[in-house]
DNA sequence: TTCTAATGACACTGGACAGTGTCATTACGG
DNA sequence: CCGTAATGACACTGTCCAGTGTCATTAGAA
């Protein structure tokens, strides 16, 4: 859990970027784990193998080193399900596959939990997560004869959702497998009469 | 906001219930305003007009109370919305309306934030909320031909929520008037081409 | 080389808050 | 009417934790 070897005075600037790098990357499973305010700054220090001199010195805060991981975090998710997929089926697939695992329910979770709290940052998040998912699915389905690709596309991006994350979201159920996520979106797909 | 004229010593009986209901009323609004960490004893105490001392008597510490609380608050919303409507598009605009508000989208936000804390309570949220809702639709579309009526009921359940109440949960957008409820309910519908 | 910036180690402060103890006060039950 | 249960008032304890100060240590910059 812990990081080793932690050494005294300036660090190189290697070194730096590298604590910088830990300090975000630590951050999720500790929040993930007890929550935003249960999460003591000493926690996100030692975690990173760093003092909470240096957290507080990069990020200003508690709330500073939040907002700078989730803001990260949203920016990955919506580059990652950029390129590869080329049919509907397999972009929808992977977003219930990414949707529904662990760290994404988790990252929601904390979003929703401080949305009062950082509502900034869940706008944020609605944006560069959800919304881009959409949107990108929305390339898929311009053709549809007599409906707006968007409101097709937030269709689809419902009934991949849907109850299963909101059960995902509660906790009642595990993150689904690849070839179940698979099912889920085909079924998705079946229901709003996509091809 | 806080209940005024406190007497000393003991309550006559329906004094005595009038408080317990008001603890349970105004916590409601307290720990959707501050969500339960930064709630306190304290302000629960005082907004409903009552000591801490008997909170702590009657519901043991601030979870107990909390997990009361939400029990109640979930058994009247699976209550709510049985009886009077007739017709599936009645009923599919009155659970939109119902589950997009702000106290049901505030109640939510406080489960799923709690639910690694209180799995329990998460789950009896899950099952008296969502779960009744869906088995109150399923009951207006068994005879659709070749599906399931409880897997049609869970499809449409989650079109009616969708991504407009992914944003009610982030907090981006306001709760829907009734018809735009009622709107919403329609599209619903007709995206899963149910009459 | 010398000065400065970034850090670890570690102690410390100030405030907040959960939960308890005590006592006077009032209703209820017998 | 008397003993007891439930309460308000209020002080108190113990703990936790955010944030800061200090100093020695080390790397970079001039």
């Amino acid at each position: 859990m812990t990081i080793d070897a932690p050494r005294r005075g300036r660090p190189t600037a290697q070194q730096r970027d590298e604590r910088r790098r830990r300090m975000l990357d630590r951050a999720l499973p500790m929040f993930l784990e007890h929550g935003y305010d249960r999460t003591t700054v000493e926690q996100l220090a030692r975690s990173a193998g760093v003092t909470k001199r240096t957290i507080y010195s990069d990020y200003g805060d508690k709330a500073g080193l939040f907002v700078a991981m989730v803001s990260r975090l949203a920016a990955e998710v919506s580059d990652a399900s950029a390129s590869e997929s080329d049919t509907l089926a397999g972009l929808a697939a992977r977003i219930v596959f990414r949707t529904h695992s662990d760290d994404l329910v988790g990252l929601h979770r904390l979003v929703i939990a401080e949305a009062e709290r950082f509502p900034d940052l869940a706008r944020t998040f609605h944006e560069l997560a959800d919304q881009r998912h959409i949107e990108r699915l929305a390339h898929y389905v311009h053709d549809e004869p007599g409906r707006h690709s968007a409101a097709v596309a937030e269709a689809l991006f419902s009934q991949l959702l849907g109850a299963a994350h909101r059960r995902r979201l509660l906790g009642v159920t595990d993150a689904p497998t690849m070839s179940e996520a698979v099912d889920l979106a085909t079924d998705a797909l079946d229901k709003l009469g996509l091809t």
